[in-house]
RNA sequence: GUGAACGUAGCUCAGUCGGUAGAGCGCAGGAUUGUGAUUCCUGUGGUCGUGGGUUCGAUCCCCAUCGUUCACCCCA
C-alpha cells in the first residue's frame, strides 16, 4: 500500500461524488459577483517570498512558519501563495489597474504548512474578493451584502456576523503599545502562548481561550476606545448600512486577525457546526498596503471565503439543491450494424439538444449487462438500438425510473420526443 | 510545532489472549432466445500502512516511520 506514491500530506484529491458541491458553490459565487459588477483576475500561484514577507508581515505565523518556500534554479526564493490578497495588490501595481478603482475576484488553491485538521488542509482553496481605490464603509456594505446574498442563495443558515473597528494604522499601533504595555505591567499571569503573542501580535492575546486568562483580558483596555474619530464615523456608517439592510450582526472587540495589513474594518461570518475552525468567510480593509509593497498608496478592502469549509456546511444540508448529475438518457447498441447507427444518432441528437445528458454505451456486451450498466448510470431513459430497430429505422424507449410501458418510435422522432418529455431547449 | 486516538479486501468493519484472515456492500459472470434495479447461484478479491526489533513463529507485543482523524496553536 505505501510502496504506492500517496498525495502530500494535507493535499487532497477532489473527487467526482464530491465535486457536484463545488460546482454549485462556484457558479452561484460567481453568478453573483458578475451581478455585482466584479471581474475575475487570475495571478500565479506563486510569488517571491519577499511578497508575502513584505504584505502579511514578518512575525505572523503564516510567514513564520506556515510558507512553502524553495529557492528557485536562479537562488530566487519563491513561495506557493498562502493567501490571494498580496498577489491581487502586486498585480494590480505591475498592470496599472490602479488608475480606477477596481472590483476583482480570484479563486484557487492556496498553501499553508499547518498540522492539517477537520476545515483545515494544507492545500485549500479561496475565492477572495477585493476593491481598490474607495474610502468609505459603503464597499465593505457591499461585500457584506453579497456575502449574505451566497448564504442565501445556497441555503446556509447559522451562519452570524461578527464586525470589528481596529482603527487607523496609527491608532492600531498606539493601542499596540497599551496593549503591550499593559499586559506587561502584569506578566504574572500571562500564559505560555501569550507570552508569545506579547511580541508577534498582542491584540491577540485578547483572543485567548485560556480561562485563565479571562479576568486580565476583562480588565484591558478596550480598542474601541482607543479609535481615531475618522474610524468610528467610519464604523458606524458601516452598521447603519447592515442595520438598514436588515444584516444582524455582533461587534466583537476581540476580533482581530491573524494578518498585519487590516487597519479599520474587519469581519467574520463564523459557524459552530464546523468545530474549531468556525470563521468560514473574513476579511476587512487594508489601505496601507499597496504603498507597503511599493506602490502609491490605494485604499483596498477584501475578504476570502474557504471553499472546504462552506463544502463541508453543504454537505451537512438536507437539501442541498444541487444540479441534476445524472444522465437522461443511456444509450444501448447491439447487434449488426448497431454500433455505427447509434453513434450516428446520438451525433445528431447532441447537436439537435445542446442540453442533453447522453451516455453512450462503449465496450460492447450483452443487452443485460448494457441494462446494468444503464441502471447503474442513474440515466431515467435507456434507449435501445439493436438489429431490429436499425432495420426497421426504429429505437425502443425504456423508462428506468417509471413503471410506464417501454415504447418504440422512429429514430428521426426522438430528438422532438426527448425535447418534450425532459423539457429540454 | 504540541497532544491524543487510529491505520485489516475498492468501501464499511469483524477477528486472531502471537501459529500468515472473515462478513456485508461493490465488481465480474450466470439462472434457455434482445431488458436493468428485486431474488438465487458462482467467481474476483488483502505479503492485515511501511521498516526494524522480540520470538521457533507477528497482522496481533515493542520501537521508528508514513498517513488519517480530532484538539491546541493559527487561520479561510
Amino acid at each position: 500500500m505505501s510502496k504506492n506514491i500517496q498525495a502530500i500530506r494535507g493535499m487532497n484529491d477532489i473527487l467526482p461524488e464530491k465535486i457536484l458541491y463545488w460546482q454549485h458553490l462556484e457558479n452561484t459565487m460567481r453568478r453573483i459577483l458578475n451581478a455585482y459588477g466584479y471581474q475575475e483576475i487570475r495571478t500565479p500561484i506563486m510569488e517571491k517570498t519577499e511578497l508575502f514577507q513584505r504584505s502579511i508581515g514578518e512575525v505572523t505565523d503564516i510567514v513564520e512558519k506556515e510558507m512553502y518556500s524553495f529557492n528557485d534554479r536562479n537562488g530566487d526564493s519563491l513561495t506557493l501563495r498562502p493567501e490571494g490578497t498580496a498577489s491581487c495588490v502586486r498585480a494590480s501595481i505591475e498592470n496599472g489597474l490602479f488608475n480606477q478603482t477596481q472590483r476583482l475576484w480570484y479563486m484557487g488553491p492556496m498553501f499553508r504548512h499547518e498540522r492539517p485538521q477537520k476545515g483545515r488542509y494544507r492545500q485549500f482553496h479561496q475565492i477572495g474578493v477585493e476593491a481598490y481605490g474607495l474610502q468609505e464603509a459603503d464597499i465593505e456594505a457591499e461585500m457584506i451584502f453579497m456575502t449574505a446574498r451566497l448564504w442565501r442563495a445556497l441555503g446556509l443558515k447559522d451562519l452570524a456576523l461578527q464586525i470589528n473597528s481596529l482603527g487607523s494604522a496609527a491608532a492600531r499601533a498606539a493601542y499596540r503599545d497599551t496593549l503591550v504595555s499593559y499586559f506587561s505591567a502584569h506578566p504574572q499571569p500571562l500564559d505560555e502562548d501569550s507570552q508569545r503573542r506579547l511580541h508577534t501580535n498582542p491584540l491577540r492575546i485578547l483572543d485567548s481561550k485560556n480561562p485563565e486568562m479571562q479576568p486580565l483580558i476583562a480588565a484591558a483596555p478596550r480598542l474601541l476606545e482607543h479609535l481615531d474619530s475618522d474610524s468610528l464615523t467610519h464604523f458606524e456608517q458601516l452598521q447603519q448600512l447592515l442595520t438598514a439592510a436588515g444584516i444582524s450582526f455582533q461587534i466583537n472587540p476581540r476580533l482581530v486577525r491573524g494578518l498585519d495589513y487590516y487597519n479599520r474594518t474587519v469581519f467574520e461570518w463564523v459557524t459552530t457546526a464546523l468545530g474549531a475552525q468556525g470563521t468560514v468567510c473574513a476579511g476587512g480593509r487594508y489601505d496601507g498596503l499597496a504603498e507597503q509593497i511599493g506602490g502609491k498608496p490605494m485604499p483596498g478592502v477584501g475578504f476570502a471565503m474557504g471553499l472546504e469549509r462552506l463544502v463541508a456546511l453543504l454537505e451537512e444540508q438536507e437539501n442541498p439543491n444541487l444540479p441534476d448529475p445524472n444522465p437522461h438518457a443511456y444509450l444501448l447498441m447491439a447487434g449488426d450494424k448497431s454500433l455505427q447507427t447509434g453513434l450516428l444518432l446520438a451525433e445528431q441528437l447532441r447537436d439537435a439538444l445542446p442540453n442533453l445528458r447522453l451516455l453512450s454505451h462503449c465496450g460492447g456486451g450483452s443487452f443485460k449487462s448494457q441494462f446494468k450498466k444503464a441502471d447503474k448510470s442513474g440515466a431515467y431513459l435507456g434507449l435501445i438500438l439493436g438489429e431490429e430497430e436499425v432495420l426497421q429505422g426504429r429505437i425502443a424507449v425504456k423508462y428506468l425510473r417509471e413503471d410506464k410501458p417501454q415504447e418504440s418510435l422512429l429514430q428521426t422522432e426522438l430528438a422532438a420526443f426527448l425535447a418534450a418529455y425532459f423539457k429540454l431547449c
